[in-house]
DNA sequence: ATGTAAATTATCAAATATGACAATAAATGT
DNA sequence: ACATTTATTGTCATATTTGATAATTTACAT
């Protein structure tokens, strides 16, 4: 009929450079200018796509949100596949293999600061925070069913900190001794239970 | 021999100004448009006392760095002079008491995220965050002093980690619950040492 | 009251960022 | 070949941000 749409791809192409953006220089840091430079794509073309800057961050923001649940629960449901040790297995996962990535982590990051001045992403990242926490509490209750829940909710907590401070603060470079000692922090933790 | 200076009150200001701007929006959105409306002060005084726009955010990090340092030597120095319990103690301090105020906290993370793009500002905050680690260990000797001190370096990385991410999560509100597990995952971490 | 150093205000030019839309080029089905 | 739809490029006006400096005012000491 006419001539095949790309908007898919460039849609993808558009939204990758722009979180390498956001996870350089934050939300604000993310000009238009330096979007285009990085994906190489005109500054029109990405308006044509994506609409205005607002609507390029609110579809970022979607797409991280989806893109974190779908791995968080691709891990949740190994683990669950799992005979034991699923909560030991779990903290290997995430601190050795470089689970979530950097620019990913810089995003979150970066979208917690904006939160700061947009009170509707914090809300969403907020339950982001509590699903992956609720994710964590369950993965525990696999292997240890008859831990009182606070317990495991504590601990969740725990963990996540943990995880989430050596992921965020990976951008310094040379953390991997950081890393080590904050891995065996969070099994020490959850050894707690047994 | 001529009018008084405020130069010190002005620095002060201003740079308290811009730490709130920074928080709020990050080091690439705290424009001196933001910090001269913040301030209350016009954007030519701003740069008749402060300089530049790189030079005001030098001038930022060395107050963050100092003041973190000041604090926390301040949190050691007392944790020093106690008999025992020093470890439980210093979890008591940094999660109960809003030790670390949000903007400062804020603007940790914003910096952390400007490290991305400023590898000098990178090397300056991973100095810092070992150094409050070295802190922690020390705190935890000072109760556990005959406990390896490989573990002691593991657990200070651990409640480090919880410590600083529920501080950089307090952004995204109604945080008092996972506060309070966060705190909780602290203790019973250093309770693996006695 | 007057000189003086500092504070404060007032402008200007340049660079950057954004939004909007026109114009052109390319690929597909018929 | 042609109509049609989409991709792509090009341009313009506007707003924002920054840097730089001149002009003015203020408070103090003498």
């Amino acid at each position: 009929m006419a001539r095949p749409s790309v908007k898919a791809e460039r849609t993808e192409e558009i939204l990758i450079a722009f979180e390498h953006c956001v996870a350089l220089y934050g939300v604000e840091g993310a000009t238009l200018e330096r979007l285009a430079s990085q994906s190489g794509l005109q500054r029109s073309l990405v308006r044509h796509y994506m609409g205005n800057r607002n609507e390029l961050i609110i579809a970022l923001v979607n797409r991280f949100l989806t893109q974190s649940r779908v791995s968080f629960g691709e891990l949740f449901n190994y683990l669950e596949s799992l005979e034991d040790d699923q909560a030991l297995k779990m903290v290997e996962m995430l601190f050795d293999t470089n689970y979530m990535n950097t620019t990913q982590t810089a995003v979150a990051s970066a979208l917690i600061i904006y939160s700061g001045s947009h009170l509707d992403i914090a809300n969403l990242l907020r339950t982001w925070v509590q699903d992956i926490e609720n994710g964590i509490t369950d993965v525990l209750k696999m292997t240890y069913e008859n831990e009182p829940n606070d317990d495991l909710q504590d601990i969740a907590a725990g963990v996540l900190g943990i995880y989430f401070n050596v992921d965020s603060l990976e951008v310094l470079g040379d953390m991997e001794e950081f890393r080590v000692r904050s891995k065996r922090s969070a099994v020490r933790l959850i050894k707690t239970l047994s």
